[in-house]
DNA sequence: ATTATCTATAGATCTATAGATAATGC
DNA sequence: ATTATCTATAGATCTATAGATAATGC
């Protein structure tokens, strides 16, 4: 009995981390309240301090779970570089702009975690370095910059891209930022 | 008297743009009430609404405000790629990563602005040509790829390097993240 | 006399808690 | 019998409004 309960538990939990990085991304952490996230996970109010103690634990470990999630879906692309492009051109495409909820959590939460507590930084942190390693792994050091710095400044410009593309309200402008982006971008694995 | 008092409304109505821009970009948009813009302004809450209409037309003057300043500000560099580099690294320091309140507007607010409402997105995207103009100006198209996407590169990057080091836990981390973005940057300008 | 600003407050929403209920496993 | 979830609510905070007040210019 309590075992399966346990089991139980920890599958709603899960569900509403999930439901909360997609309501998160979508809305912001600051504009998603308590009740929105459970009512997404099909539950009430109340019963969200039964598995977290308070909006900042969930966040940090929303966090956590889609920086978890986002480095291991890098796993299924083609090895190296050409994995490398068909990310950039999936990435910096108005499908992935026009759907934040279902997208990359730094492009629609950076600057929010910027602004939270040490948890929720340093989930990112931990979640970050992985990333950034994934990336470095694909870049074979051929010339003299580090694959490290080539990976940070690719991660940064894409999410860079994505977010200016999504503020602006202009579509051809915003297109266009993604088609440069593209450019930039393999301008930078060279 | 019509005149002195409008006058001097104007002059409340700018300090509060200005305030207001400083308070959102260290707490953002959904992080600042009405209550503490208007502190932070030396007036009351229920004054507000003398000066906007809502909180949302507030938003939508202080991006422009913030945006014409910055783009002004290009105006003081040398001219040329000399000057553009002066600001990558002036851009890309721990000076600016630690305050954000004096800082970019569009590494503070810019994923905040892509769930705004139209009017700010105007806003924002009228500011951005500017913006992108003004760097595209200091960077001669030598090579083939047009000095707009370079300037788009540049701004994009710069601006993910920063808030990626802004959410980072481990200091050591977060200046690496900055210096690779300058030497990112620089081989963008190339 | 005019008007910018203040005080007070309505009404909505937010995080969090306490006690009740209903579903599950013994 | 146990416990995950629900109902109800406290207390704080948010946007916005209405009427009062105080400072300025005639």
């Amino acid at each position: 009995m309590v075992r399966y309960a346990k089991e139980h538990k920890q599958v709603t939990r899960q569900r509403i981390i999930e439901k909360a990085g997609h309501r998160f991304k979508q809305d912001g952490i600051d504009g998603s309240g308590i009740s929105t996230l459970m009512s997404d996970a099909g539950l009430t109010n109340g019963a969200f301090y039964a598995h977290f103690a308070s909006k900042d634990d969930l966040v940090a470990h929303v966090v956590a779970e889609e920086l978890r999630t986002q480095a291991a879906s890098y796993g299924t692309l083609r090895p190296g570089r050409p994995g490398l492009e068909d990310f950039v051109r999936e990435y910096l495409s108005p499908e992935h702009r026009d759907h934040p909820g279902l997208g990359c959590p730094s492009a629609a939460l950076l600057e929010e975690i910027g602004r939270c507590g040490d948890e929720t930084k340093q989930a990112y942190t931990d979640g970050a370095r992985d990333i950034v390693d994934e990336i470095a792994a694909r870049l074979t050091p051929e010339n003299p910059r580090s694959a490290r710095g080539q990976a940070i400044g690719l991660f940064t410009m894409v999410v860079g891209t994505l977010q200016l593309s999504r503020a602006l309200s202009d579509r051809k402008f915003a297109d266009e930022v993604l088609e440069q982006g593209i450019e930039n971008a393999l301008a930078l694995m060279r």
